[in-house]
DNA sequence: AACCACTTAATACATTTGTATTAAAACAAT
DNA sequence: ATTGTTTTAATACAAATGTATTAAGTGGTT
């Protein structure tokens, strides 16, 4: 059946729990069931191979972290604003979508870091998050160009990960409500139209701020 | 102190609750906590007054669902579409982010919930949600007028759902990516932001859909 | 004052959970 | 084949947790 000695124990303990986290929480998932759900036969396995249940997650975070947004940025500073906005949104939807599932097993963690996050969090994200947001926010500060202030590039930026974010966490009840949604076939599709979207957006954003410094300007 | 017989520990009980669930989520608030911080002396209080645990939350859960978008909409029909969106905006923002915080408990009770349902969600979405849903789903198909398909409506109630949602459930994470944010101050604004970006990006939309129809008109 | 329903308190208990311990088995090296 | 190391298996155990039980206290009614 299965080769011994391939050293495989501890990849499927990562992998169960993986899975087990992303459905149950932290808490609620248990050693007994992610042992279990790796093949291996005790509970002990995961005190074995990584001392404790804590430790097991915290080299899940890392890993998933690491792998999260690894995509090639060599071509990046020699796209226009609006490409790198096209192609943040899809790269985005990429990296949450992965498996052609809204609720992914790694999405689901991320979510759960996101609305409770563990002490291990603060590392990740000043490693992975802070860099990624910095090259972000400098897409919407070029695309609305020298009126806007940090406020409004930030807005910006939110206004679109909110829109990419909403499936992530929202899905449970989304699907729900849209029964007939299916997120494989639309993935390209919901890219598309949150480049749309968002270029009308920031276009309204930016001609406000022209108004706004007029009207400025004529007292 | 605090005057007898004013059956107040059942309310206190329900409050601590709140206050408690969302803070752990379900599995982790102990009732034992839930009774300390409700000032009730011994642990057996939740299991007198709702029977169970789970009981209790059932409770909270129904009664934020029902008090939570309890908004006038008489005047409802008599808007424009324009007046609707902005309106709707309007309420989700004082909706979600009551209390003058992004990631108040009832929030983020909310968001356990998406994320995470509970058995008991699916009355109380089918109850609360879909009604709210289709009155939402309507705005925006008179915004988009005739050649928009129901697919691209619910994309854009989506693209705005996303957007006043984001904070709601990224808090715990933007925060510290921008510790100066000040979400009491800043809500209007952020009201006011996802107005404009929203109007503009569905116009963006209905443009797109208009030289689609050319296009297509062409052929 | 006496009875009664309601509330609070204190403790007990079975279950679950993470981890530790100890033994058995499998494998590698000499 | 023997020895030593690594892995797996099987229990043990203390801590935590939801709930049940039993007793004590409180307030109102007759």
């Amino acid at each position: 059946m299965e080769s011994k000695k391939d050293n495989s124990t501890r990849q499927n303990l990562l992998n169960a729990g993986i899975k087990v986290f992303a459905q149950k929480g932290y808490k609620e998932a248990t050693v007994r069931e992610i042992c279990k759900e790796a093949g291996a036969g005790n509970i002990n396995s995961i005190n074995y191979y990584f001392k404790s249940k804590e430790l097991l997650y915290r080299e899940i975070l890392e890993l998933i972290f690491s792998e999260y947004d690894n995509f090639d940025l060599s071509e990046w500073g020699k796209k226009t604003p609006q490409d790198q906005l096209k192609e943040m949104i899809s790269n985005f939807c990429k990296m949450l979508y992965k498996n052609n599932a809204f609720a992914s097993d790694i999405t689901a963690i991320f979510v759960n870091e996101m609305t409770r996050p563990s002490p291990f969090i603060e590392d990740l994200v000043d490693q992975y998050n802070r860099p990624r947001i910095q090259r972000h926010l400098k897409v919407f500060r070029d695309l609305l160009g020298e009126g806007a202030t940090e406020d409004t590039v930030r807005d910006c930026l939110v206004s679109v990960s909110g829109q990419l974010l909403y499936y992530s966490f929202a899905w449970p009840v989304f699907s729900r409500l849209f029964p007939d949604y299916s997120p494989a076939e639309q993935q390209e599709a919901w890219a598309d139209h949150v480049f749309k979207f968002s270029m009308g957006g920031v276009s309204s954003i930016k001609e406000h701020l022209k108004k706004q410094k007029e009207e400025h300007h004529d007292n």
